[in-house]
DNA sequence: ATGGTCGCAACGCGA
């Protein structure tokens, strides 16, 4: 089973790229986020004609988030309960879109963006993100065999090595203390990092602005957190930096995560080492 | 190259 994540930054102007890319990707999910449309303005018939199921969620132009799965996703679910009701306008909850796809709960997460560490935004990220790690104890609590995959857009660098110049980033967002810690707090709850074990180093996002990925000037803030259960499962992971060139590129590139079938009689040979690079 | 980010119900604002 294959698990990725998109920051397509509007799948309208991203559409042919996202479908290219699905095409060769065989990803069982894909969790995109920043849509930046709303559930009726989604392309969905360009997703369904390659066999996928769409689902939504994205109340004005910003911050959307979708599930495509190859199998019809079951108890999807807007938002987790807890999330903060004061957002700060024009953030908008929930950000947060939950399926169960073959026994995976899989959740399409976008961070809220903090701005810097004087604005509102700042205190309403770290609030989502406390609210948010609140929720995900339960879940492991209720089931600690739960298999639990949070992905997507963090908005938080972990580690230094996790901005292309950490002198450049003193006492800002996305590197602030703060940050890490509510960060921290998932794998403090069992949830880790399964991508830089098997990618450790590259980054993730490289902003528009001043040349920064000629100059390879990026940041790591997109991940896959996995639960115990699903960790356990995870085989491969694969940072697809080919994803910001060329034409109308996204700020950001797909993550994904192949997981190990549970039943080895369902084995499926679609990750020979002949496979990679696994996105063409 | 007299410009140098991109997206959006948009000429300002969010990322």
């Amino acid at each position: 089973m294959r698990i990725a994540t998109w920051n397509v930054n509007s799948i309208r102007a991203r559409l042919p790229r996202v479908i290219d890319w699905l095409a060769s990707a065989r990803v069982d999910v894909l969790a995109l986020q920043e849509i930046k449309c709303r559930p009726e303005q989604f392309p969905g018939a360009a997703f369904e004609a390659l066999g996928y199921h769409v689902s939504i969620w994205g109340t004005n132009q910003w911050n959307g988030v979708a599930l495509i799965t190859r199998e019809p996703a079951t108890d999807v679910q807007a938002g987790f309960s807890g999330a903060p009701a004061w957002g700060v306008p024009p953030a908008v909850e929930p950000r947060a879109l939950g399926g169960t796809v073959r026994g995976v709960r899989v959740w399409s997460l976008y961070v809220p963006n903090g701005r810097s560490v004087d604005d509102p935004h700042y205190r309403y990220k770290l609030a989502w993100l406390g609210r948010l790690a609140h929720e995900a104890r339960s879940w492991l609590a209720e089931d600690p065999d739960a298999q639990i995959a949070l992905v997507g857009d963090w908005n938080v660098a972990p580690r230094d090595e996790d901005v292309w110049d950490i002198r450049a980033f003193a006492g800002e967002t996305p590197v602030t203390p703060a940050e890490r810690e509510a960060f921290g707090a998932f794998a403090a709850q069992g949830y880790r990092d399964v991508v830089r074990p098997l990618a450790p180093t590259g980054y993730t996002f490289w902003d528009y602005k001043h040349g920064r990925y000629p100059r390879d000037e990026g940041m790591r803030i997109d991940f896959v957190l996995g639960s115990p259960a699903l960790a356990a499962r995870v085989e491969d992971a694969f940072i697809d930096r080919a994803a910001r060139s060329g034409d109308k590129p996204s700020d950001h590139v797909p993550v994904v995560v192949q997981l190990r079938e549970e039943d080895s009689a369902e084995q499926r040979d679609d990750w020979d080492e002949d496979d990679r690079p696994m996105v063409l």
